[in-house]
DNA sequence: GCGCCGCTACATCGAAAGATGCAGGGCGGG
DNA sequence: CCCGCCCTGCATCTTTCGATGTAGCGGCGC
C-alpha cells in the first residue's frame, strides 16, 4: 500500500525538487501540491493524503496555522520542513499537531524515512530539535515527592475543593462564595490544608496545587 | 576522528551482538563493555567514551539512575537502550540526561545512526517515543497570552525578581532578605507588580510566574 | 446508643499583606 | 544641566490571613 503525499511549499524550485525525490520511491505517491497554505488545507481536505509535506513559510496561510487547520480536521499526518530551525517555529508546529518537524538540510533518506515515520502514526524531528525537545521535557523536575502526594491524599473532600479554589487564586471571601460556605469556614480548612502539608502561607500551597494538576 | 563508544548491558549475548554491529563501523571504536549500571558508571568516569550505550535493565544499579550519574560527571553522553517502550522508562531516561532513547527491535543501521547522531550532540528517539514525547510537550496549552507576556516585559528588573521570589512561595520578609532590602521596600515592589500585571493578590502573581516558568 | 469523624459556624487576636504618600540617590536623554 | 525613570527606604492604615478555641449537626461503625 502506498503512501499518499501532499506537497505544500511556496518555492517552485524547490517544491519540485521534493516531488522528485518521493516520485523516485515506489512506495510514495505524490497525489498534489500546493503553492501557499490555503491550497495546502483545501486539498488535504479534499484529497484526504496520508501525508502532508508542510513548509512554514508560505503567503496567505502560514505553514503552522495551516498545521493547525489540517491536523483539527483529522485530515492527515503533517510532516513540518523548514529552512530555519527556529524555537518559534518548532514548538508553534508541534503544539499545532504537526507529527514531525525536518529541517531542509537533510539527506533524501531522511526525508522518505521521515514521511514513512510519520505516516505509520510515529513522530519524527530533526537531531537538533530532538535534542531541545528532550531539554525543554526534562527540565521541569517539578515532580512532586510521594510524601507529597499521600500528604495530599490525607485531605478530606472539602479540603481539597478548597486546596483547588487557592489553585486558582480566589481569597477566602471567594472561595466562600463558591463553595457556598462562611468566609470563617474557608479559613477554618485553609488553615488545616496547611497545617497536613506542611506549608506556611497559601501561596504555597496555590503553587502544590499548580504543580500537582488540581484547581478548577 | 573515531567515536569511541561504552556498551553496558547485562545480558552477555545481546551486548556481544551489539558490540559486533558497531565494530563493523569503521568510525566507532568499543572502548569498553560493563555487565552492571555500577561497572558501567565506573568505566565511563574511567574511559570518557564519546557515548555510553545503555541498557534499563541491569544489576546493581538500574540504567536510568547509571545515566543520571553518567551526565551529572559530564562524562558522556548516554544513549538509552532497552526492550520495553514503557512511559517510565522513557521519562526516567531523559529526566536522567539521556540525549537519547531507543528501542531494541531497531536495525544496526538505526543504531549507529543513533551513536552518531549522540555524539554530535544531538537527540534521538525511538519514533513512537518521539510521537509521545511530542504529545506530551505539545498539550501544556497554559501558554499565556501575549497581553500578559507584555506587561510582564513591563516590568523593571528589579520587579521581575521580585515576581520571581513570589512564585517560589516566600513571604515578602522571606523576599527581602533574599534580595537585601527592607521589607517595605518589598511591599512596593509587590503592590507595583500586582498593579501592572492587574492581579489582585500575590497568589495569583505566584501562579502566573509559575505558568510563565518564572520562579529561581 | 455512643463515639468518631467530617463539615459547618462564629469569635478573637496577632501577623502578614497591600495601598498610599513621601523622599533621596543614581542614571540616561533632551 | 535638568528632567524623568528606576530603585530604594520609611511610615501609616486598612484589609486579609492564619491560628486557635468552641460548638452544633449528620453519618458511620462498633
Amino acid at each position: 500500500m502506498t503512501i499518499r503525499v501532499l506537497v505544500a511549499e511556496d518555492q517552485a524550485a524547490v517544491r519540485a525538487a521534493l516531488v522528485m525525490i518521493l516520485r523516485a520511491e515506489p512506495d510514495l505517491e505524490v497525489v498534489g501540491q500546493a503553492a501557499d497554505g490555503e491550497e495546502a488545507v483545501r486539498l488535504a481536505l479534499e484529497l484526504r493524503p496520508d501525508v502532508v509535506l508542510m513548509d512554514v513559510q508560505m503567503p496567505r496561510l502560514d505553514g503552522v496555522s495551516a498545521t493547525r487547520q489540517v491536523v483539527a480536521a483529522g485530515a492527515a499526518q503533517v510532516l513540518v520542513l523548514t529552512t530555519f530551525d527556529l524555537d518559534e517555529y518548532v514548538y508553534g508546529a508541534l503544539r499545532a499537531g504537526a507529527a514531525g518537524f525536518l529541517l531542509k538540510d537533510l539527506e533524501a533518506d531522511a526525508l522518505v524515512d521521515g514521511i514513512r515515520t510519520v505516516a505509520r502514526g510515529d513522530g519524527m524531528l530533526a537531531p537538533s530539535v530532538t535534542r531541545r525537545l528532550i531539554g525543554t521535557f526534562a527540565r521541569p523536575e517539578r515532580q512532586v515527592g510521594p510524601e507529597v502526594r499521600e500528604a495530599v491524599a490525607g485531605l478530606t473532600p472539602r479540603e481539597r475543593e478548597v486546596l483547588a479554589c487557592i489553585g486558582a487564586g480566589l481569597s477566602n471571601g471567594e472561595i466562600a462564595g463558591r463553595l457556598e460556605m462562611a468566609e470563617a469556614t474557608t479559613k477554618t480548612h485553609v488553615s488545616r490544608i496547611l497545617a497536613k502539608l506542611r506549608l506556611r502561607s497559601r501561596v504555597q500551597a496555590a503553587i502544590l496545587a499548580q504543580d500537582l494538576g488540581l484547581m478548577i
